[in-house]
RNA sequence: GUGGCCGUAGUUCAAUGGUAGAGCCCCAGAUUGUGAUUCUGGUUGUUGCGGGUUCGAGUCCCGUCGGUCACCCCA
């Protein structure tokens, strides 16, 4: 039996093969990720892997079923796995918006599912961080968004010779529409040409754009103008601020495909274009009133930052830590009459908080040490008699005999 | 959903259409008065699966499943 396709396995290291996903990895991102986003005062959450269909179909379309991993459940519900955070997120601040204080700091690391056949950086599940604020207008709430996800970048040891934070804004480019003779009610379909067209025949979005009054030339003099307005210097001038302007640039290109964005929106790029987007964000200001029925209304902002590309960019780069299993102790056993005494001491060790190991089952000596230093144990202890170990220091090899009853206290040092 | 490439032992890879192999890993034993040693032996395959062509298919053809990459879509 296979697992199903397009969703991971995760091996602790060392893995087995050079492509098997790593837990010792992904618990390395995940433990950025979480303690990133605490320092910057957000709050975890989490909710249901499954929602009813409906919460995505409602903002997004029926065409977004094609992409959903969704069934009918045996209670003859449609429901789907979820694909992204930011609904349930508004479902849940909408039920209980009075029970928090404004704004809402929160965020999450969900496991979130497609329905569609796997690619480089895309699977049919990924791991995500989103982190997102809450009944703030205000653009110093974008701009504390935008400098938490630097800074989880840069807390991977990403430097801005990796990353760069592109930022727009979809008033910018709302400005732009209305400048025009266009009719409103094109306007997502406008925002959808701006967003493929670097994956687009050139020709093909010179087109789309002129049947809404546009010409290529129009669009791509206003990108490479880069001129930032007044709210995107706002955000830069906060960035800058805390000493992170080299990793922000504005770049009208950016968009987002998604329909619910209302201001500005950004997506940090890998720097030499191997990788997909690392992660993209922006602010939806009407998604709670929507998913609430009208009956909250709140401003609101967020990202998400995906675990598979950032997984192989951090390989890329060379940034992975060294992982694996941090052994402190391996109570080795040469002599059977000691084996209860040395069950004493494993149970010692353990208890002052000391990962400790030992030979389940007689074996020889030079399979007990070559499994001690596998194990990357820092000492190698063994029962001299029932009253006194010696204790090696694997790194420096330094070996010392102390009494049973000290053992734990000397390998603190 | 569409298309390209790929599929041999746990793993990395061999095998002109002619008896399926090697290194590593793993396991056992011997040696070693403790630093990854050395020696000996051993397990493992319906060649992804199912058809077809052929005297004979890992090899050629078709289908299917899986992997991978691109398209569609982008959360």
């Amino acid at each position: 039996m296979k697992g199903l396709p397009g969703f991971r396995d995760f091996y602790p290291e060392p893995i087995p093969t050079a492509d098997s996903w790593s837990l010792d990895l992904r618990r390395h991102i995940f433990d950025t990720w979480r303690g990133t986003a605490e320092r910057y005062g957000f709050r975890e959450y989490d909710g249901p892997p499954i929602e009813e269909l409906e919460l995505y179909t409602k903002k997004s379309g029926d065409e977004i079923v094609g992409q959903l991993y969704n069934f009918t459940d045996k209670g003859s519900r449609n429901v789907s796995l979820r694909p992204e955070m930011t609904p349930t997120l508004a479902r849940m601040a909408a039920a209980h918006t009075r029970n928090y204080k404004k704004p809402i700091k929160w965020f999450s690391i969900p496991q979130l599912f497609r329905y569609e056949r796997q690619q480089k950086g895309r699977l049919r599940e990924h791991f995500q961080l989103n982190a997102d604020i809450i009944g703030e207008e205000n653009l110093a709430a974008d701009a504390e968004l935008i400098a938490l996800l630097i800074d989880t970048l840069r807390n991977l040891k990403l430097t801005s010779d990796d990353f760069v934070v592109r930022l727009s804004s979809r008033h910018a480019w709302q400005d732009f529409f209305e400048n025009s003779s266009a009719h409103e009610k094109d306007v997502c379909d406008f925002y959808q040409i701006i967003d493929k067209l670097d994956r687009e025949d050139p020709i093909v979005s010179g087109e789309k754009l002129a049947k809404l009054g546009f010409s290529l030339e129009q669009v791509n003099d206003f990108i490479e103008s880069g001129q930032a307005t007044d709210e995107l210097a706002a955000i830069i001038g906060n960035i800058e601020a805390r000493g992170l302007g080299d990793f922000i640039k504005v770049d009208y290109q950016i968009i987002r495909g998604l329909a619910y964005y209302t201001g500005p929106v950004y997506e940090a790029f890998d720097k030499r274009g191997k990788f997909r987007a690392i992660a993209g964000g922006g602010r939806y200001d009407h998604l709670v009133k929507l998913v609430s029925g009208g009956k909250t209304d709140l401003p609101a902002l967020g990202f998400g930052m995906g675990d598979v590309v950032l997984a192989e960019l951090l390989k890329d780069r060379g940034l992975v830590p060294p992982l694996g299993q941090a052994l402190d102790a391996f109570v080795q056993i040469t002599d059977e009459s000691l084996r209860n005494a040395s069950l004493s001491l494993v149970q010692q060790l353990r208890q002052a908080g000391q990962a400790t190991e030992y030979p389940l089952l007689r074996a020889k000596p030079d399979k007990q040490l070559k499994r001690a230093l596998e194990l990357k144990a820092k000492w190698l202890v063994t029962l001299d008699n029932a009253n006194q170990a010696h204790i090696k220091n694997l790194g420096t090899r330094e070996e010392q005999t102390v009494p049973l009853v000290d053992v734990a206290s000397a390998l603190q040092d």
